[in-house]
DNA sequence: TTTTTTCTTAACCATTTGGTTAATATTAAC
DNA sequence: GTTAATATTAACCAAATGGTTAAGAAAAAA
């Protein structure tokens, strides 16, 4: 299913582009060919349909970020560093993979079963995690908040600003590419501090629970 | 325009439906027909293409939010009531227009410099906003950010979960939309004393500057 | 060198899509 | 009650789209 694996890569580049410009239903089979300076029917005899290109891409996607991201978890630090490394991560991965978050975003409306099952089985246990957070706050590291709330803050804070990267750039930064990559960058350390301040229980009230 | 209200009227609703579910792409004309219970020839007596009908459904959307949202702005409130009144007016608009963020990331991808007219023309500011965080930080009232990154943040908080709907309820919440309900109308008052705690100025430590 | 396998192409096809036409039904105006 | 305007429809159309076919290059195997 590989043949020619520069052939093959370069039709994946462009599909790449090309879902992540214009999402599953815009993207058109002829642009990709173009793109990878191929005809219609080679692209067909790479990838036998469209659906089929899109899910390897999908999956190719999860496969480059994922597995860090699930590492995290894996190993027993407390919450603070925990949060620390996992937006550093996260943040991270979408800096070498930019399109990735406009590409999920796209798919939740196309197809979201297929996602959600791409998610689950790339070892994500949401329940370790709300555990986790559950234990910080019972054991009084952090203020008393809903895991599923702290859960849905850490995740928007990471991913929504490459979602919304033209809206970002235009409305914010007037219109400076380069400022989106430093206010990203920046971002890899500051989503976890302004997090942690947001948590924090304050040390000099009550001591304990 | 309008001719019978009636119909006019079902055609809009049916073709936000139809335009949030699949994207601009995916929307189909004979759909939308279909959800009005008319036919394709009518919808085009009434809108005269997929493009203007996408158009006006756009610019109702902001203008059912945008409004209230840039009042909150023009009131003379310190930065922790407007963060306040502003994060429930958002997150409120949303409750009640479900549809609208989702819309809004198709749009992105889309047609984003469109997207870019459509917000500034309803009156936002953003150096507005800007100056008054970079006020509030000189005058100690918060910690030191940068106010793009706050901004950022406030709106990520408070978009960001029903853009990703399907992976919150999915993933987070097992499935029950009734939680999802539940937790964002708990992040009406959680996401500003979430943001509050994270950039209030720890007023045991140095009392000035 | 022939043969077989792999790679690539131009031409083609059925279906779908946004949009139009021309005719008809319904309502309002006179 | 006839006329004029508005509202609605079935049938149609050109262009675009995902996908196929059959045939020819190129490369590898024999």
């Amino acid at each position: 299913m590989n043949y020619n694996k520069d052939t093959s890569n370069k039709i994946l580049t462009s599909a790449i582009t090309e879902f992540e410009e214009k999402g599953y239903s815009g993207a058109r089979m002829q642009s990709i060919a173009n793109r990878a300076g191929i005809n219609k029917a080679l692209l067909h005899y790479y990838y036998k349909s469209k659906d089929a290109l899109f899910q390897i891409i999908m999956k190719r996607a999860f496969n480059t970020f994922m597995p860090e991201v699930v590492r995290v978890f894996q190993e027993d630090l407390d919450i603070f560093t925990t949060i620390e490394i996992f937006t550093a991560t996260y943040i991270d991965s979408f800096i070498n993979n930019p399109r990735i978050p406009g590409f999920i975003t796209q798919e939740i409306n196309h197809n979201p079963e297929r996602l959600l099952d791409l998610i689950r089985s790339s070892g994500l246990d949401a329940d370790f995690v709300r555990q986790k957070i559950s234990q910080a706050v019972k054991e009084g590291h952090i203020i008393a908040i809903e895991p599923e709330q702290l859960m849905v803050n850490i995740i928007s804070l990471c991913l929504f600003p490459f979602v919304a990267k033209p809206i970002v750039t235009g409305l914010i930064l007037e219109g400076d590419d380069n400022a989106f990559d430093r206010l990203i960058e920046a971002r890899r350390k500051e989503v976890a501090q302004f997090i942690i301040n947001a948590i924090k229980r304050d040390e000099t009230s009550e001591n304990s629970k």
